[in-house]
DNA sequence: CTGAAAGCGCTTACAG
DNA sequence: CTGAAAGCGCTTACAG
């Protein structure tokens, strides 16, 4: 393998004119670098990452710390692992994957060796462990997700607060004054990452800031638990004409058929818009309005934050990027006239 | 940041003396490697990776490819990463994630920079241009999956005929001889990891070679096509008693719901068992037998064979993993006597 | 515009 | 049992 001693022999100088050639960072005759660059291709050469890491301040390695409890949806994840690495490749960066039960353990290490120049935090919960030793430690951070307490931290998320606004204010403006939220399943409240959290609080919140009613229901890994939840949903009184769902896409889909088999009309008789998703809600039957989640967007913003701390420290910020409508029918008006039920109780 | 030179300083020895009583491979005296331990600890010495990297052989770094194709599954790919990376830790290595559309450029460029001490190939398809440049690159490499050339290859996977064989069997010696298979959605055969086709293949060789009929049948990311499906196995002549699940989750869960609408019962009318599936199926409804895929002896395998390489060159081999057979009762004698249906055509 | 040299923080023969 | 030193392959002040 090729060293950068051997550039410079072939090409007739020194190994500083070479390096200094290939990384651009001082001026070198056009004739020297021409000369350089013919035997860097002739040698095949590449810089060894090794000596590169020593001597210069970076090592090109981010860790991402992305730990999958049971209640993480995998589709969702891996769309952020994904997003983050491609994100951190457009700054020719690489990214270690931490995913330890104890992630606190994983993030020590590649902070202390020196291993990663800075870190990405996936799966944020309120209380998170990994939040406070990230405060502790010396090395550039960003985390996708927002914790408790945010103090001295930078973190990007979407704006759930505002989705769950614009998805109330949608069908509140199309004149319905009765909703459903069919979120996640329950222990996602407990234990999973805090934006369902977030989202549902925010929505009931809205909801009642503009005079809607709203029934709350949990979905469920089992089916039959999903059409049950959807059925107490509907049979809430008054009975709702809106339904937003902010829950992973079997349940999501169960829903649709279960509405099918029920005969009810989408939108005519119920609107229906999927939030947070990350999944291609406009070829579902019928193809649902949408406030999607966005992984890309979310990470590039996440990775273009990080690489600025590593210049110039960067202040504690907590970036929300603002949610976005896609209309693909599946809201209307509510029906012209709801039937009255008779009242029991 | 403590150094090597400042434990040296402090307990009074050379960093040769410190370098050696860390690592353990030169005897120290007691007395030294106590004064030595004291030191690092009042410290908080961390060996610095980047100059372990240089100094050292190794980057204590492997590369992980693993490609999400639009037909991948989520959940399945998941835990084959998580446990790769798990794996890897038992000896303390750290992953890079590779996941690029054109992943032979990451591999390329870990592997030319001297990034990487390994690699790990994940999602192997038939003909994966992976595997080409794996063995042009001069790099110790396994491969997770098994391509169609496996010469001069380390591979570790399930034995999916294995597998297959084993549930015809299981099948047949209950005395089934009509028999269904709920395969993967299209796409995954013509594009997706090749171990469906191994599967698919082998089960049908083998049902023929027991004389056992079998009507193969794909799945679909729509639950409606999933019911077509599964009424077309069911509508074959002679009518199968016996269905082997081989595809994702939801399907299988779409699947039992269809036949428990149909009022067929498990296993007196059917009997059923799900393949190669990576998430728990005794907690279905009912509870099925399952041949499971094991991301974690698979990865710990491939990885114990990839640090064997590190130290001596290792012949090229496919270890192929026995499949194991887990009863939950979804596997009985086919119906007493199937009512023969009229003759139509 | 270019070069000689120091140095990044370790590991590991080589000596004693 | 321990130390002085070379060296891993680069980057980057320092000089000219």
């Amino acid at each position: 393998m090729a060293s950068i001693h051997d550039v410079a022999r072939v090409s007739g100088v020194s190994i500083s004119t070479v390096s200094y050639a290939l990384s651009g960072k001082r001026p070198v005759s056009e004739a020297t670098r021409a000369r350089i660059a013919k035997a860097a291709k002739e040698l095949g050469y590449q810089p060894n990452a090794r000596g590169r890491m020593l001597a210069g301040r970076r090592t090109q390695l981010l860790a991402l710390t992305a730990p999958l409890h049971a209640e993480t949806s995998a589709p969702a994840h891996m769309a952020f692992v994904l997003a983050v690495v491609t994100a951190a490749r457009r700054y020719d960066y690489d990214v270690i994957l931490l995913t330890e039960e104890e992630a606190t353990g994983g993030l020590s290490r590649v902070t202390s060796s020196k291993l990663a120049d800075g870190i990405v935090v996936l799966d944020v919960a309120i209380d998170d462990h990994r939040v406070d030793l990230i405060r502790d430690l010396d090395i550039p951070a960003v985390l996708i997700g927002v914790p408790g307490n945010t103090a001295g931290l930078v973190c990007v998320d979407l704006d759930f607060e505002a989705a769950a606004r614009l998805a109330v204010d949608q069908l509140a403006d199309n004149g319905h004054t009765s909703l459903a939220l069919l979120g996640e399943p329950h222990a996602v409240y407990e234990r999973g990452s805090n934006y369902p959290r977030r989202f549902r609080d925010a929505l009931l919140t809205h909801a009642a800031a503009r005079s809607v009613d709203c029934i709350f229901v949990e979905s469920s890994k089992n089916p039959v638990d999903v059409r049950a939840a959807i059925d107490t949903a509907l049979a809430a009184e008054p009975r709702p004409t809106g339904l937003v769902m902010q829950c992973a896409e079997p349940s999501q889909v169960t829903t649709l058929e279960h509405l099918a088999a029920r005969g009810v009309r989408i939108p005519a008789e119920l609107s229906v818009i999927s939030a947070a998703s990350t999944f291609d809600t406009s070829r579902f039957t019928p193809p649902l309005d949408v406030i999607p989640l966005v992984p890309a967007e979310t990470s590039d913003r996440a990775i273009d934050l990080l690489m600025t701390t590593f210049s110039k420290r960067h202040e504690p910020v907590v970036e929300l990027l603002a949610p976005r409508y896609f209309a693909n029918g599946s809201v209307g008006p509510p029906p012209a006239r709801s039937i009255p039920r008779p009242h029991t109780n």
